[in-house]
DNA sequence: ATGACTGCAAAAGATTTGCATGTAG
DNA sequence: CTACATGCAAATCTTTTGCAGTCAT
């Protein structure tokens, strides 16, 4: 199936390109229907998980029991604030291979992980 | 609401109870329709809740789209299998809050992270 | 032309909730 | 008695899918 061009899907690219705040198929389908006032939400889904496909973005899948999108596919964790819902990005210096091999539960790989705690912004007002 | 004993929950504590194979909602609810025939899903999940909420058993969303259920509160991680599926403990000496503070990203705690890979079936497999 | 892409609406799957009834305290 | 718990079914919410029409190549 040779892909085709279309402007919805460079749209939604262009959305997401650059940005660090995870946002969720909803949110992308919101901001699309400004350009695109009849585009469908199965659209913008089909195209986050096409682009996904393609290696484009990462979905995440946080537990909050929505996807949300990520541009950047290089390697990188994530945090999710606890209070918030907030998905931020971490960057950590772990060898997570040999940190689970040691251990022999098994391997991990492909530097995906997900932490739980608090965003900078809810850390700092620490209430 | 003061608590009240139901025959129910006290099954479904105990069909938890000892395990590492974080069942689902609806793995737990086809255990229980062995000796309740007539509980329902939505008791079930109720419940769980309930002794999630209570600090008893934990809840975890590892991203597949169902829920699972650890009764082991204890401080450990999870690795979701990428090939299976299955939901493992692991045990990994990190000291997460220095490391996330030494970046500034925001604040990990709980200890609470799920990592993604094979597990040791899968990898011994290898193929 | 042909096959990919779209909008729309319906379907699917997991979890939650309203309500009448049952039951522990 | 009276609240909490249950079973049942309906509602919710997110994501996926079928289909007929549209558009890129």
């Amino acid at each position: 199936m040779a892909l085709k061009f279309s402007k919805q899907r460079e749209a939604i690219r262009k959305t997401l390109e650059g940005r660090t705040d995870h946002p969720t198929a909803d949110m992308i389908y919101a901001e699309m229907r400004k350009e695109f006032p009849r585009i469908s939400l199965g659209t913008v889904y089909r195209n986050l998980i096409l682009l996904s496909d393609l290696g484009e973005i990462q979905r995440l899948k946080v537990g909050d029991g929505v996807d949300h999108f990520d541009p950047n596919t290089d390697e990188h964790y994530h945090l999710i604030c606890e209070k918030c819902g907030a998905v931020s990005d971490i960057m950590l210096h772990l060898d997570l291979d040999s940190l689970a091999q040691e251990q022999s539960d098994g391997i991990i790989h492909g530097h995906k992980a997900y932490f739980y705690g608090l965003c900078k912004k809810c850390a700092e007002k620490a209430d």
